[in-house]
Formats: structure tokens, C-alpha cells, sequence
DNA sequence: ACTTAATGTTCTATTTTTAAGAACAAACAG
DNA sequence: CTGTTTGTTCTTAAAAATAGAACATTAAGT
């Protein structure tokens, strides 16, 4: 019981004239029309068509059931027409999760970027650095900075970020420029970001692994202001380098013990749903963005 | 491809908020929901859904397209059911073609009386004795007087008819009144429906059959007009029973060779298009005619 | 953290549905 | 009256859908 295609075939035997026609036009022979044309008067009880084997005239039923049947025809096909070209189309409504410093610094510039080239796409960025769940809260990507693993997720890398140890002039002339990890042993502090772990992990230069555990003097959940606090001397600080980058551009900061910091490099992943459908705004989109923030080769 | 099954489904599977919820719904497996849904998506090039096992969440698309699923899904419904509740209904219109003369005096009367019975039913009555197409011409119901035969519609009978040879006694008087077919030869005129033969056939008293030829002085296309001329004396005159009873009643005509007069009965027939599905109210007239006309047993 | 329960997907065998093609019946045209 | 066209029906073949099992994943309870 195909209704629709039982509704598509009664209009097509109106409107060709006959079952004949109507097979020609439908590809098929007309054993098949008719066939679905007494079932469909089967299941309804009702005639739509009275037909000796040259005329047919609809039944009142039947004029009242075409009418029906064209627009719900059309309306099917406009329906899925609507929502196909929708997702092929460049517009419509990205909704992105974006951990808050990075989203901030980095992507908001890329994304102004991409809404000039895409103009009807509307962006919907939540900047928060909590772990989001993509499809219960609804989003149609995420950028996350990690080591990840999430099963039901694809993920495309963007990006590496470098952490750094940095410093501000004032604050190493205070309590000395440490050459090897283990002059951080005494006398140093460090600022960190929540849930942050004293212990830091380095490689010693004759290459083995090597953890300094540097007190922490003040945390926070946002690195900016740990940069800040850093810039003015009141700590050490593990610094992504989007975030640091300018201030040791112009010597605000500088780093520490460069190259001997394990585990400094952290990726930038895009994740998205599990979904074999990905509109089109959103391949763009994440096309655009790993040719903007290019993994350094 | 059953779309309306997939729009089906797809709804079920929204508004019971997981696929095994809606395979119980809708009394299947969720095997069966879980690849009609698949398959939707795929031909649709659209994720409705994102979904993990235990969450799922409309996308955009999704939620549009749910919408307009609702509604044709509700469409369909109304369509079907209306058209199979009109045909169920006491109510409509019936289409009927009936001869001019028993029309008048006979049908007219019980039309009105099953109209009483049925005041939603409204007639459209063709009083035509010309042969009429009733597919071509869109009738739902025609009587016929005859000895009928046509393949592609159905008849049933209603009545039977009698012919009677009448004349009125003025004339009967003025020309002798016969007692044997063989005493029309000669000195009797008749007067004739159109195409109606001069040559009139009888059974001898013997039983054998027998052709008198009257000559016509007048013919007509109307039993009325016939019978009133009859009564007026300007000849015989062969009139159905429903024509001439009341004059024949009244004295005003005589019977000429009761008894005597060959293929003096014609049937009538209640005749309609060949289908399967007759609406409730063309089924319920035929009832009602045929008992109203019940054949004499 | 581990186990248990539940969800959704995929695969295969089976059933069900549909179509194709021939044969037939009916109706019109010449 | 005959030939051609049209619609219906029947049977066989092909296609599609389903049920059921097996599996992967996730959430909840202990």
C-alpha cells in the first residue's frame, strides 16, 4: 500500500486520458496502472473512475479526491525540495561550541571572516569552556583543544597550539632565569588555571622525562588573565600561544626554558555529529577554518 | 519507496522520542524504523536527526520538515476519509435518466416519495427517451425499457409493462369492434409511436402467431399524446398499462383483443455503470424502486 | 570501576509486495 | 464484420520490506 504512489497514478490516468497513456508517461505498462488504480478504489470503497475500455469519466468522488490529491502531491514535493535545498544551500544557522580564550582570540576574526564571504550563514557561538554534548544541546560543531577521544564524534584536526612557559623580565630578574628544569626546583611560582597540576612535565637535555613541581600562587579559569598576571610579575605561567604570543613579541613576557616543556603541543580539533549528512554550510565552514589556522608543517 | 510511510515513521519516531518506542507503536521492530528513517535521510540527502543511542535531537531540517509531515500526513487522512464517508452517506446527488413518459407517470411519484424517506439526496433527473451513454455522460442510473441488452452495464429489473391494444368506443362503434386479430385488416387505423411498424403481432386462438398490418394515420413521439388521441377516436392505439389504465378505468378506452396481443410485455430496468463500488444512496434507490414496482407475480 | 540493561545499527533469511508479460474480453472505427 | 485499441486478469519473476539475531555503544545501578 503505497498511498502516494496510488495518489500520483489516479492523477496521471486523469490527466493522460487513459490507463494507456498514463503507463506510457509513468514508464511502466499498463497492467501495473491499473492494478494500483482497483486497489486504490479497493481500499477506499469508492469509484474514482467510471470506465468502459475507450471512455472514462471521474465520479464525483473522484473529482473531489483529484483535487485532493494534486496539492498533496505537490505539497510532499515541496516539502522535501524545501529542506534538501536548504541544506545545500549557503545560508541558514550554524550553532558552534568554542572553549572561551581560543573562541575569543582566534576564531572570532576567522568567523567575520567567513560571514563576509557567506553572508546569509548566521552564526550561534557558545564560548564555554565546560565539555558540551553535541547533539543533546543541539550543536552542529564544536572546536575542542585536547588529546580527544569521543566515540560517537568526528573529529578533524585544525590546528596545533604550543604551550609555552613564560615570565615577565621583572619577575626573572626577581627570582633568577632558570637555564635547566631544575633550577625551578626553589624559589619559583606559578599561576594556573583551575584543576592545573603543580607538577610540570619537561625534558631533561639529555633527553629523559623529567616533572618540576612549581607551587602555584593563584589560579583562575580564564588564561587571559593569567597572562596579564604573568605580564605583571607575579608568577610563572603555562600559556597557550594564541594567548601569550604578543606580550612576548614585545618583551612583556619571556619564555622559559624554551624547548624543554613536555607535552606542549596540544591539537585543535573540529568535532561535529556522527552524521552522514552534513549540510553544506557546515563542510564549508570547517574547510574554511583549516585553511585559515593551517597546521605549521 | 513508500514516502508517506517514511513521513509516517519519521513523525512517530519524533513525537515518541526513540526509535524502539515508535517500532511499538507502530507495531513492528525497530530494525524496520531504524532503516526507513535511514533511508528517508539518505533520499533526502538531509540528517533529520542526529542521534546517539540514547539522545536524539531535531536538526533544522528536521523540525521543518516534521512540520510539513504533520500536515500531509493529515492531509492524506482528510482526503481518504472524505470521499469514503460521502459515498457512505445518505446524501449527494443522484444522476438519473429515465424514458419521458413512465418517467412522468410513474417514476416521478416515487422519487418524491423516496425523497421524503431521504432529504438529503438530491435528483438530477433526464427525461430523454433517446438512448443516453451513461459513463459518457457521467449518469449514475437509468431505466430502461426494453429487452435489454448492453455488456459493459448492469441491469436489474424492475417492473414489467404491459402493451395493450386500445381504441374508444366512438371509434370502436363507428368501425366495428374485432373479436380475432383477422377483423383488424380491414377499416382500422392506428396511431403510431415513431418507427413503430404498422405490422402489429398476435396469437391466433389457435396460439399461432400472426401479423396484422394497421395502417398509421398519425405518429407521435408521446404515449400521452398518443392515448389522449385515441380517446378522441382517431384510431387504435398500442399504449403501455401505466398510460392508458386510468382511461382505459374510466371507460373512456376499450381493450382491443385482450389477451391476443404477442411480445405485449416489456420489462423494465434499472440500469447502471459496471462498478465494483456503488454509493450507499444509488444502492438504496434501486431497493426502493424495485420494491415500489414489485413485478406481479 | 564494573556490571547490567537498554538503545540503535547492520546483516541475512524469509516473507510480502510489486511489476512485467501474455492472454483475454470489450469497444470502437472503418 | 473485422482489425485495432483499450483495459483487466493471471502467472511468473523481480524487488522490497520485515523479522530476528548479532553487535556496538551508552547510560545507570551497585
Amino acid at each position: 500500500m503505497n498511498q502516494l504512489e496510488e495518489m500520483h497514478t489516479f492523477v496521471r490516468v486523469v490527466e493522460a486520458g487513459s490507463i494507456t497513456k498514463a503507463a506510457e508517461q509513468m514508464d511502466t505498462v499498463k497492467s501495473a496502472i491499473s492494478r494500483r488504480l482497483s486497489e486504490l478504489e479497493n481500499r477506499l470503497g469508492v469509484s474514482l473512475i467510471t470506465r468502459t475500455t475507450r471512455t472514462q469519466t471521474l465520479t464525483d468522488a473522484g473529482l473531489s479526491f483529484y483535487d485532493h490529491c494534486v496539492k498533496i502531491i505537490d505539497d510532499v514535493s515541496h516539502a522535501e525540495s524545501s529542506i534538501t535545498n536548504k541544506e545545500k544551500a549557503l545560508e541558514g544557522r550554524i550553532r558552534i561550541a568554542v572553549p572561551l580564550s581560543f573562541g575569543l582570540s582566534v576564531l572570532s576574526p576567522l568567523l567575520q571572516q567567513f560571514n563576509i564571504l557567506h553572508p546569509n550563514i548566521k552564526f550561534d557561538v557558545d564560548f564555554n569552556d565546560r565539555h558540551v554534548e553535541l547533539t543533546e544541546e543541539g550543536f552542529d560543531l564544536a572546536i575542542r583543544i585536547a588529546k580527544l577521544k569521543d566515540s560517537s564524534l568526528i573529529a578533524r584536526r585544525l590546528s596545533r597550539i604550543k604551550i609555552l612557559l613564560c615570565a615577565s623580565p621583572d619577575y626573572l630578574a626577581k627570582n633568577g632565569t632558570p637555564t635547566i628544569p631544575q633550577d625551578l626546583g626553589k624559589g619559583h611560582v606559578k599561576l594556573s588555571y583551575h584543576k592545573e597540576p603543580d607538577s610540570v612535565p619537561f625534558i631533561s637535555q639529555s633527553g629523559r622525562p623529567l616533572n618540576i613541581s612549581i607551587p602555584s600562587v593563584l589560579t583562575a579559569n580564564n588564561g587571559d588573565y593569567l597572562c596579564q598576571a604573568a605580564i605583571a610579575g607575579q608568577g610563572m605561567v603555562l600559556s597557550p600561544d594564541f594567548i601569550c604570543a604578543e606580550a612576548i613579541a614585545s618583551g612583556k613576557l619571556q619564555v622559559v626554558l624554551p624547548g624543554q616543556l613536555a607535552n606542549s603541543l596540544l591539537n585543535v580539533y573540529a568535532v561535529y555529529p556522527q552524521s552522514r549528512h552534513q549540510p553544506e554550510r557546515i563542510k564549508q565552514l570547517i574547510t574554511f577554518l583549516s585553511q585559515q589556522l593551517k597546521v605549521p608543517a
